[in-house]
DNA sequence: GGGGCACGGGG
DNA sequence: GTGTACGTGCCCC
């Protein structure tokens, strides 16, 4: 007998071969202790799935299988259905040798009965039988192999057991981007256009280099290597991958287009794929929009995915620039101009070839520097260790990685998890949502917000919400919850539920984790832990979701209906518990948050008083918590979900205030820099100092800069991109109609495909043929057309707030007329206008001849849009003229 | 307030 | 890969 070798390794990715084309051999790929790459094989799990036949009669149904496929291996077990409440049943498993076979068996069989856990994924069936989890360790017994087919060190593993262990082998990190040469304008694709630039950043030194470029043309520099040609470059990124071996490669937008990219012009050159830890081809699965990349052994992280994503923060654009701006301070290098043009410049005529390649080096710096000085990867590879995803897994939607996690706790518990719905429509099986009380709209002072933590989860854990709970025949004598839909649930001394445990333990986990947090001192603990506590928190509250999802495999209407009618219950029960209880009016309630107004006006007296009613609440309703969550010293609230308000929580002890904005938006594409910026002020005025008389004056102030021209044009400028051909765009859009201009102004400049920035100028023609560019206007010394920008940008999101204090749009406005007024008597040049800028500047609703159709604006096709009719303003002074929008 | 539709990021 | 996976914001009724 040869002596065994244990190891300790932690999993970073997992997949199977099969050998001798007979027999599925696992691979684990993952890292020692000492950061050293390993495979480590396993060669004794099978394939398996279940068959569970109403009548029973499995003798016959395994002779009539077996004529089909002798070689399967049946036997009946005893497992839980969990659809509903009821007793163990016998069923059918029946294993097989070729995993991929399974689709086949589990379609054919399906006329016998309704197969169970027929369509999950060979490498999740063996991890969650083994109590593997991606991202977590396991010891392993064996022996090291040779073996032609992985990369890495390879072990042959005769045991296998899972450890648990909190922290995280070095990881290696290489980030990448590539240039291409397009033939035409347009987004290079690789049926026509080739790579000429591939940029590297390396999170530990390769050969010495923290970042690299290879190029298929001339070039001297630091860190650059020339190659022959597209090919020749290809197989130098193959060789770098092999020697550095990055755990995970990244990119901005990697996944929908470097690798993409990448794979297909290997395939073009004819060369093997193999850029994984094995001689397996990487390849990109196309969906809706966009690729989910596979490379075996490793993880592929696309940044502009995981910004886009991430609720916490949020930005106008997740263009690289603007991410590495908000996020690290610096910009990119701007090529300025025609990405185009820049391209061909550097690459035919030696134009600014160094800055083309420095662009590209950065390129791959900055995404290198997001995803380690931004410890992208805590979360994931935390909801890694938590559900048992695999860390590529993890970067993907939210059910994978609960039914991930379902499946390891059926297993454990002797239930069968259904297969994945076919053929769903998603409509008609809407739920009916969470309430959202009428608000008492209006400007409030010391509004105090209280918080039921966690609701959903809490309702579910509570009330033993679950499949597996929920009572199929509601007349059946058992102890059991019932919700206000109707639905029963039976009570855990009957059973606990699956996913009410799972919900318990992320819960505990949660509050434990931070218990720790308060007392850890060790940075990289630290840090993990709040990865862990943040990952948690996402898990806990999206596990409802999973529920109410038409595609889940345990989707049950009934059950996501009980816990939002349970919830909308207890939200009206609590407001009539407070104004009955307590010197308090409820001025508004969403989901699971109140807000109460009482005549206590000082912050700790709130929190105390915050508190108490908290606590009378919590002790009423049975297993919820309500909790005091901040005080807002001024309050202002426009409609449903749409308020602001001076926020003050308690952090450390300490009172600490903040702008809090919900559905009124301060960042909007379609708004320029101005009307965020004038926006955020006047709430920070009308919140902060209470003064409505300021801010008034403040938006009149804006109002006449803009009227004398004062703003500069990048804060009055809009950015919209084209995205096809003219012809495919119906309706008028300025941006549109500025690149068609744009191209008849000069025929070398083609648009698609780029961003348009456009002002709005002065002029009697419809709206969108009065963009241009800013640099045209400053050209040309053009008037911005100030009137659009009061009455279409600047005042519909102000007039809104403002409303709500009484103060009307014309009061607003008034600063206008007299502003003119002014500049006539301060004997400003008068020029008569034109009788079409009289309309322009007038207007306040334009109405249509035909019907009593009117509007705030004009259209943008110069029609009426209910019946085509000829338009006109119904403002003072104007009456009765036609509008000509020049059509 | 709901539903349909378009678009993102990349060179 | 035992496949077939978006999310958001805008515009229009």
């Amino acid at each position: 007998m040869t002596n065994k070798d244990t190891m300790e390794v932690q999993i970073l990715d997992c997949d199977y071969i099969l050998l001798n084309n007979k027999k599925p051999v696992v691979r684990i790929f993952g890292k020692t202790k000492e950061g050293k790459s390993i495979c480590v094989f396993y060669n004794d799990f099978m394939p398996y799935f279940y068959l569970h036949s109403k009548e029973g009669n499995y003798d016959e149904i395994k002779k009539k299988i077996l004529k089909k496929y002798p070689d399967l291996q049946m036997e009946v077990v005893e497992k839980i259905i969990p659809m509903g409440y009821q007793p163990p049943s016998k069923i059918l498993k029946i294993t097989g040798t070729n995993p991929a076979k399974t689709p086949e068996i589990r379609d054919y069989v399906r006329m016998f009965g309704t197969p169970y856990e027929a369509d999950v994924l060979f490498k999740y069936r063996f991890m969650a039988d083994f109590g593997l989890k991606g991202m977590g360790w396991m010891e392993v017994e064996g022996n090291y192999i040779r073996t032609s087919t992985v990369k890495c060190a390879a072990f042959d593993a005769k045991s296998i057991k899972p450890l648990d262990k909190m922290e995280n082998v070095p990881i290696k990190y290489m980030a990448l981007d590539i240039e291409c040469l397009p033939e035409e304008e347009r987004i290079p694709t690789p049926d026509k256009d080739t790579i000429i630039v591939m940029s590297f950043a390396f999170s530990e030194p390769y050969k010495g280099k923290n970042d690299l470029v290879l190029l298929t043309k001339y070039a001297k520099g630091k860190n650059i290597v020339v190659c022959d040609d597209e090919k020749a470059m290809l197989e130098r990124f193959k060789e770098i991958m092999d020697e550095y071996d990055p755990d995970i490669v990244c990119g901005h937008n990697i996944n929908g287009f470097d690798l993409p990219f990448i794979v297909e012009r290997m395939t073009r050159l004819g060369m093997s794929k193999d850029i994984g830890r094995t001689d397996k081809q990487a390849y990109c699965r196309k969906i809706q929009n966009g690729f989910i990349p596979y490379v075996s052994g490793r993880t592929i992280v696309d940044t502009y995915a995981i910004y886009k994503r991430d609720p916490w923060v949020r930005f106008k654009r997740y263009d690289l620039s603007t991410i590495s701006d908000k996020m690290l301070g610096v910009s990119k290098i701007d090529l300025e101009g025609n990405m185009f043009e820049k391209i061909h410049d550097a690459w035919y005529r030696g134009i600014g070839l160094d800055k083309f390649v420095e662009y590209a080096r950065v390129d791959a710096v900055l995404v290198k520097r997001l995803v380690i000085e931004k410890r992208l990867m805590d979360k994931f590879f935390e909801i890694s260790k938590i559900s048992g995803v695999l860390l590529q897994d993890s970067l993907g939607g939210q059910s994978q990685r609960h039914e991930v996690k379902l499946l390891r706790e059926f297993f454990v518990r002797g239930y069968v998890m259904p297969c994945k719905p076919r053929n769903v429509s998603l409509e008609g099986q809407t739920l009916k949502g969470a309430i959202v009380l009428e608000p008492t709209v209006g400007f409030h002072e010391w509004v105090i917000c209280l918080d039921f933590t966690s609701m959903y989860p809490s309702m579910i854990n509570a009330l033993n919400i679950c499949t597996t709970t929920f009572m199929l025949d509601k007349s059946e004598k058992i102890d059991h919850y019932e919700s206000p839909y109707g639905s029963k649930f039976v009570k855990e001394n009957v059973r606990r539920g699956v996913i009410p445990s799972i919900v318990d333990e992320y819960l505990k986990s949660r509050a434990a984790v931070k218990k720790i947090l308060k007392t850890e001192t060790d940075k990289e603990k630290r840090r993990i832990l709040d990865a862990k506590q943040l990952a948690l928190k996402t898990l806990v509250n999206s596990l409802y979701g999973y529920t109410g999802y038409a595609r889940s495999r345990l989707f049950l209407m009934d059950i996501a209906n009980s816990i939002t009618a349970w919830g909308r219950d207890t939200i009206i029960k609590t407001r009539e518990l407070i104004e009955k209880n307590y010197k308090a009016k409820v001025i508004y309630a969403d989901t699971d948050s109140v807000f109460l107004i009482t005549d206590i006006k000082e912050l700790d007296e709130s929190r105390r008083f915050g508190s108490e009613i908290s606590d009378f609440i919590s002790d009423q309703l049975f297993g919820l918590d309500l909790k005091f969550e901040k005080t807002y010293k001024t309050f202002l609230i426009e409609a449903k979900k749409r308020y602001a308000g001076w926020a003050f929580e308690q952090i450390a002890g300490e009172w600490k205030g903040k702008i809090d904005m919900k559905g009124i938006e301060t960042v909007r594409r379609d708004w320029c820099t101005l009307v965020s910026e004038t926006m955020l002020e006047t709430l920070n005025i009308i919140l902060k100092e209470k003064d409505m008389k300021k801010a008034t004056k403040f938006v009149r102030g804006i109002i006449k800069d803009l009227a004398d021209g004062k703003i500069p044009l990048e804060r009055l400028s809009i950015t919209k991109g084209i995205t096809k051909p003219f012809e495919e765009y119906n309706g008028m859009q300025p941006h549109v109609e500025l690149a068609k201009k744009i191209v008849k102004r000069d025929k070398t400049r083609s648009v698609i495909g780029s961003r348009i920035e456009y002002v709005i100028i002065k002029g009697n023609q419809m709206l969108s043929k009065r963009a241009e560019e800013p640099k045209w206007v400053k050209q040309r010394g053009l008037q911005i057309d100030s009137d659009y920008y009061i009455h279409n940008q600047l005042l519909p999101p102000l007039e809104r707030v403002f409303e709500v204090c009484d103060i009307t749009p014309s009061e607003l406005i008034e600063g206008v007329r007299q502003q003119n007024l002014l500049d006539i008597l301060s004997g400003k040049k008068k020029k008569e206008p034109s009788p079409d800028e009289i309309v322009l500047k007038n207007y306040e609703t334009i109405a249509c001849k035909n019907c009593d159709w009117n509007f705030r604006r004009p259209s943008l096709t110069g029609k009426c849009p209910k019946c085509s009719g000829t338009l006109y303003f119904s403002d003072s002074g104007s009456i009765g003229k036609t509008v000509d929008f020049g059509n």
